[in-house]
DNA sequence: GCATTCGTCAACCATTTGGTTGAATATGGA
DNA sequence: TCCATATTCAACCAAATGGTTGACGAATGC
């Protein structure tokens, strides 16, 4: 019944996600590694990397006792060509994007603000 | 609290709302004309609208008894923008968009699923 | 003036969401 | 073997979400 495109834009709504997804963007980590600048409990994060797993999102893999997270930017693809029509959009506006990287990093981390 | 992309993509998380977003595509519509092709209550397509509204995706002006809404498709461009990020998109494939609004349409108007 | 149409508001309801805690289940290392 | 580490599970909770209905105010038309 829920659409792939739900289950994308619903993952991405939430600040937590989006600043795990920014996080993974610069290497795959392990669930305690991708919970520790954050202020809630294992379990929560868990649950998010569920549903950004869930989402297509990111891939989970399990070596030994550590699980992997890895970003799957090709979930995205769908959820932004359905936005490009829209907006006859430029090309990527690389300034932009990280501006918005700052913002974000600087909102749902606050125990390491300057990452 | 909230950043404005939690508000824009939790607006486009719902089904009905981006059927709506689809609708204004091709024209500024009343809000009763916007209604009508679904199922729910027009109290809850207000609800929508509003959600929409103040996501910035769309804007309403009334004029007379009548309650024109207008898509604003720069609010898209943030999120757009964020999204670009993660996936070192190609330009806008604008076949892939057009199978995407047809999975669009044909998924959240089931009266009128030819349009 | 009066009924009608347009749209929202208020109250309510069921379900989902995002978090907690504590126990359980691996796996790894001494 | 025994303990620590990594992660999930289960139960619970408060708040948000998406819908309903019925009453309401505001503009229109006869």
């Amino acid at each position: 019944m829920s659409d792939a495109l739900d289950t994308t834009f619903a993952a991405l709504a939430d600040p937590t996600r989006r600043a795990i997804l920014t996080m993974l963007l610069e290497d795959d980590m392990a669930v305690t590694d991708v919970a520790e600048p954050f202020e809630m409990s294992l379990a929560a994060i868990s649950k998010h990397l569920g549903i950004l797993s869930r989402a297509g999102l990111i891939s989970q893999e399990k070596r030994g006792r550590v699980k992997w997270c890895k970003l799957e930017p090709d979930a995205l693809r769908a959820a932004s060509v359905w936005m490009q029509g829209f907006g006859q959009f430029e090309p990527v506006n690389l300034d932009a994007f990280e501006r918005f990287l700052a913002a974000e990093l600087g909102e749902a981390q606050p125990e390491d603000p300057a990452a």
